[in-house]
DNA sequence: GACGTATTCAACCATCCAGTTGCATTAGAC
DNA sequence: GTCTAATGCAACTGGATGGTTGAATACGTC
């Protein structure tokens, strides 16, 4: 009888997906991958680091859950599964109001203290 | 000598506010600041680990904007900052649409997309 | 079956990270 | 000034991470 297999967001995706999401590369290729599917190849192109760099970084999103890959012919195209960004959106809107109230007093407050901060 | 100053949400902060939620300590950390101020040891004491654990993470979190701590007496009562959960949130924001149509569709769309694209 | 292309795998390296322990610092209480 | 409590800082350690290069695999083409 386990329980884990529903849609209860687990601990370990989401440190998994916030993990991935930490790395400037990556959020790159989540952009890109955003306007659709692309090979490895295709996503490597743009950057300096080499091929094999970039799919590392794949393999980091895919174990997020972030990408998914297929096949088809010597290429292995990802795509974006944009559901594990549901994941770490739903996180964050727990705490959504807490910024979207009192921004005004958030403000004055953080103002006051860089003043004296430094 | 940097005007990064503004609104304008960096990638260097992005990464970091990412990458100190990636901890599941940390979150822990933000849950429980999110009800309230508090104190580096009434933050470290449910945790299992060192007290000076907590407090490296406590510096993780506030080296991504998101604590803020003052000083009364001894201690160094941690707040939370909910602004740089909005900068994550609203990263995440622009895909959002991604996920929130219907997730069916999306595959379709990709793959017949991939069909004409290439 | 040999060849070229796309991609992964493996080994290696430098660095970062999360945790530990022990010592230093700060500030209030006596 | 001394004691104690709350906290930070420094040094160390094992393991993850981001990058490299070189070899291996998988697949379509000839």
């Amino acid at each position: 009888m386990v329980e884990e297999q529903t849609l209860v967001v687990d601990d370990r995706q989401l440190s998994a997906v916030f993990s991935a999401l930490a790395d400037p590369t990556r959020r790159a290729l989540v952009r890109r991958l955003a306007a659709g599917e692309a090979s490895v190849g295709e996503l490597a192109e743009p950057f300096s680091m080499s091929f094999q760099a970039v799919s590392k970084h794949l393999q980091v999103l895919e174990q997020a859950g972030l990408v998914d890959r297929s096949r088809k012919a010597q290429q292995r195209p990802c795509r974006l599964r944009p559901q594990a960004l549901a994941y770490a959106s739903g996180w964050l809107g727990d705490y959504r109001q807490l910024w979207e109230t009192s921004f005004d007093r958030l403000e004055e407050h953080l103002t006051n203290q860089k003043g004296s901060q430094q």
